[in-house]
RNA sequence: UGGGGAGUGGCCAAGUGGUAAGGCACCGGCCUUUGGAGCCGGGUAUCGAAGGUUCGAAUCCUUCCUCCCCAGCCA
């Protein structure tokens, strides 16, 4: 094994801000050279391919230097959070193909420690008891502009905040009626400064602590301690909590304990795609789509669901870059690397999904023959099958123009083509039905060029596929596209909505091969597509999804003509 | 107008004082039994702007402009 091959993954990877930091920290000892990172989701809806950059960034991380990224859900708020989302992000996180080994953690698993801890900042006189109703403390906190006014429970004694504080543990105030809050600055330029709230009562049942607690720390005060506690060494978050840091900062060094680096990153955005789980929600909720599972869904089950890869995912995270300006990668980069994944290991399959019946006059009825197909072209191990060929056969009803405009080099009336692996075959007559609807196509084949090769070097312009008609099987194929119809949906992103995001083509023809797919088996309809199975399937009716198209630059000459 | 961030070709993104990587997209061409794949070639990027320092600036200094985040008992 040379050294190139000795590189994983995550060393293997150009450099970025985060690792030159990390490489700073062990240049000068900060962590002993220690890494350790952690995931942090909350466990209130379902993971997307935003996430995905942040748990290839920190699982990562802690691969490039031989250190430990811990799973942690931060369940600090259970009217949102339930334990069938802890269950899917598992799930999710290790399909992508990272592993936490035993070291999945919860911040409800610290809510004693970090309750002892509250005390501990009340006899320090830092953290009080407030009485100020919500409406009341949102405008002592003043403005972006104003300094805020300190709260008139502000100076409680130790005694008094720490007989309340248990109070409100005890379940002997109702919800909203009293908070505790860190004692800061009321007129500090930042306002996570401006004495943050750091426990509400919330009579709620939480998913794994119970009953135990009626009172619950907010993200802020759970989420650095959390990381304390665990060790970790760099905490790595995204923009948004860059001005909570000081708070975080605050919060450790009253507590004397270890002190973690955050770091923060920008998020991960795609064009045509929403990242906001509270919309990816309402569109669940709303039924706009089937389910955080439906394959326009940019969550990782509907990805997956789609037929994307977790190697296509992580090549994705792996180019787009770590950086701190905030960016919208465009989505055909994505389809880039999922065309990439998929064309080095999709086994080639035929399938007609817009079919119009093409008859070989010349070819003897009742004859049948086999004719030999290449699996893989990228992967000669994958070998070759058989496929039947008849006098009757399917072919797509786009690869037939009577008129064909300039650049179409498809069949059309007087015109030879191939017929993938067969013959080359000669539109000879178009036969329409009473409206002028085409109904078939009779063609004359040169039984010359059996394999689809001529003898006498004769060239043809295009390769068409087909099925022979009575040995098609048939299937239901869905043809997705993008959820959105415009780059950046905005405010009303149900307005931008793509009406033609689902396609559903019920009478399909597959070759028999399809016939009996198998789940996670990814396959390429040649010259349409990437298809994946799709749970729906019955016995009698396999259910495909697009993954994605084939690069088509016919569709693109189309395009340009107008 | 307070605080915190960011501005490099259409989209990402390297570069950290020595004269602008790479990927995607796009446009040509070659090749081809997938109009797939592959191969070759193509961008004068006023490096947000203006001043300044320097032999030399995307990189240093000054001023300005634009965009993003923060006023949940959400995370």
């Amino acid at each position: 094994m040379n050294e190139q091959n000795a590189l994983t993954e995550s060393e293997a990877r150009p450099s970025n801000f985060v690792w030159d930091i990390v490489d700073e920290h062990n240049a000068s000892g900060r962590f002993g050279g220690k890494v350790v990172t952690r995931f942090p989701p909350e466990p209130n809806g379902h993971l997307h391919i935003g996430h995905s950059k942040a748990i290839s960034l920190d699982f990562g991380t802690a691969e490039r230097y031989g250190g430990t990224c811990n799973l942690r859900f931060d369940d600090t708020n259970p009217v949102k959070e339930e334990q069938e989302y802890i269950d899917g992000i598992i799930e999710d996180i290790k399909w992508l193909g990272f592993d936490w080994g035993d070291r999945i953690y919860y911040a409800s698993d610290y809510f004693q420690q970090l309750y002892q801890w509250a005390v501990q900042l009340i006899k320090q006189g830092v953290a009080y008891v407030d009485h100020l109703r919500a409406d009341e403390i949102r405008e002592y906190r003043g403005t972006l502009t104003e300094p805020g006014k300190n709260s008139p429970y502000r100076d409680r004694t130790v005694e008094e905040n720490l007989k309340l504080f248990e109070q409100m543990k005890n379940g002997e105030i109702p919800d909203g009626g009293c908070v505790l809050r860190a004692k800061i600055d009321m007129a500090s330029p930042n306002i996570n400064l401006r004495d943050p709230v750091m426990y509400r009562i919330l009579h709620e049942s939480h998913p794994r602590t119970g009953d135990e607690w009626c009172i619950y720390p907010m993200y802020d005060w759970a989420h650095g301690q959390s990381d304390s506690i665990e060790g970790i060494t760099h905490s790595i978050c995204t923009l948004e909590f860059e001005d909570h840091r000081p708070l975080y900062d605050w919060f450790i060094d009253q507590l004397g304990i270890h002190h973690p680096q955050q770091i923060e990153f920008a998020r991960l955005n795609l064009t045509y795609t929403i990242m906001s789980k509270r919309k990816l929600k309402q569109l669940v909720d709303e039924g706009h789509v089937s389910g955080w599972d439906d394959p326009r869904m940019p969550t990782l089950s509907g990805l997956r669901r789609r037929g994307y890869t977790p190697e296509a995912i992580r090549e994705l995270c792996d180019t787009v870059g770590v950086a701190k300006s905030n960016s919208v990668v465009e989505v055909e980069l994505l389809e880039h690397t999922i065309r990439q994944d998929l064309n080095r290991r999709a086994l080639r399959r035929i399938a007609v999904l817009d079919p119009i019946k093409v008859v070989i006059v010349n070819y003897p009825k009742g004859m049948v023959e086999e004719m030999e197909m290449v699996n893989n072209p990228e992967d000669e191990s994958a070998g070759t099958r058989k496929v039947l060929f008849s006098r009757e056969l399917y072919i797509e009803r786009e690869d037939f123009m009577e008129d064909p405009p300039r650049k179409f080099y498809r069949l059309s009336p007087g015109r030879e083509v191939r017929l993938r692996y067969a013959y080359f075959i000669t539109c000879t007559d178009v036969i329409k039905d009473v409206d002028g609807e085409i109904k078939e196509i009779h063609c004359t084949y040169d039984p010359e060029t059996k394999g689809g090769n001529a003898p006498d070097g004769r060239k043809v312009k295009a390769t068409l596929h087909w099925l022979s008609a009575p040995h098609a099987k048939t299937a239901e194929v869905r043809l997705y596209d993008r959820l959105f119809s415009t780059p950046e949906p905005g405010k009303d992103f149900l307005n931008d909505i793509n009406p033609n995001s689902l396609e559903v083509l019920e009478n399909c023809y597959i070759e028999s091969a399809l016939a009996d797919a198998k789940a996670g088996e990814h396959y390429q309809f040649e010259r349409t597509g990437y298809f994946y199975l799709d749970p729906d399937s019955t016995d009698d009716k396999p259910v495909f999804n697009r993954t994605v198209t084939l690069r088509d630059t016919w569709a693109k000459i189309q395009k340009k003509q107008g």
